[in-house]
DNA sequence: ACGATTTCTTGATTTGGATCAAGTGTAGGA
DNA sequence: TCCTACACTTGATCCAAATCAAGAAATCGT
């Protein structure tokens, strides 16, 4: 791709990836792959290792681990301007515990590990590019702050709006690990304050 | 340092840190020094920036952030074999939110991000020491899983037996996010099976 | 060796969120 | 259009872990 002719989905991209020249942007992009995904289309599949990161131009996607009782247990839900990884199999190179779903029909720009790889050799700035695998893990948030239900869902609230006119309230629910009953309470509760 | 006269806790740092050929571990060990932390020492303090990870060779520390009420909310635990890091702090370069603290007069080998730059500059094989911000990421297995207080006490013991042996129960309470009553329960319950 | 502080245990009580149960919407497929 | 799934809400009950309280045991500093 052209740097002249960039998109704006691809200039917030970079935004996103970190601190580049305009050398490092051309380089960036020229790794850059642009993807279709229709709703339902595994990213990553289980026991498949993620050898790749997805910048989310359009659409949204959702990822899931399967409990003893096959139940589908929401690790992270990533709508347009996030990064989707399986931060795990990324960095260990292991098969992923979890699955990563498009939840509607989507497009992507994919960066695989090899062009990282790659970008790393031509400019050790593109080191930078690991900061996007901390991203905005809400998960760690609340755990190592203990939140409660109406603290987790006002951390959605305030940081992850998108999140709440993308997704049922079951799935945030489960990302949140409450219980659906308890999200309606929550919300009831809020509104009436 | 000379490969020749490698000392037995500098393999045991090259072999978790990942796969490497002869020559890449000699470049990985003329980036390292060795440091000697007296007990209280902070490794990375509160607002200050995560821009390099530790081995433990001997000692132990721990991490923790201060809540609202002032009180010691423990992150992470490290005994020796353990690389120490603010994960946070360290891929995002803000300050870190979290002061890590030697508990005991401990010796590390330090490996600065300049270091780690350069090294991958020299050759790319060196991304793998991406792998060692993952870790033994407890907490985040504790918070996907939505571990019980049982089920916690059931890993530490399975897979951070040292932390037992070196750290009090009140310290490893709180790095479960559980009381030390309840701390106290679990051991009680365990024993009479 | 002493008291003081911290660690750990045990019991009683409370409570927040899960579970159970039932009902009302709402959307999508035949 | 009906009908079958879901999604969401509301109420009743239950339970695991927190909190409160007190005492025993271990550790530390002087």
């Amino acid at each position: 791709m052209q740097l002249i002719h960039m998109e704006e989905s691809i200039s917030q991209l970079i935004d996103k990836a970190g601190n580049f020249s305009e050398e490092e942007a051309q380089l960036l992009i020229d790794e850059i792959t642009f993807r279709e995904i229709s709703e339902g289309t595994n990213l990553v599949d289980l026991n498949e290792v993620c050898s790749a990161i997805w910048y989310v131009v359009s659409g949204s996607f959702f990822q899931f681990s399967l409990d003893d009782e096959r139940q589908k247990n929401v690790i992270d839900l990533n709508v347009p301007g996030d990064w989707v990884i399986n931060h795990k199999s990324f960095t260990t190179r292991n098969p992923s515990e979890a699955i990563i779903q498009a939840y509607e029909d989507s497009t992507v720009y994919a960066l695989s590990m090899d062009s990282i790889h790659k970008l790393i050799a031509l400019s050790p700035s593109f080191f930078q590019l690991g900061s996007i695998l901390e991203g905005s893990n809400a998960r760690v948030e609340f755990y190592d702050h203990n939140l409660s239900p109406d603290e987790k869902y006002s951390f959605i609230l305030e940081h992850r709006p998108r999140l709440l006119q993308t997704f049922p309230l079951t799935m945030i629910a489960s990302y949140l690990k409450i219980t659906p009953e308890t999200m309606s309470r929550v919300r009831k509760r809020m509104t009436q304050l």
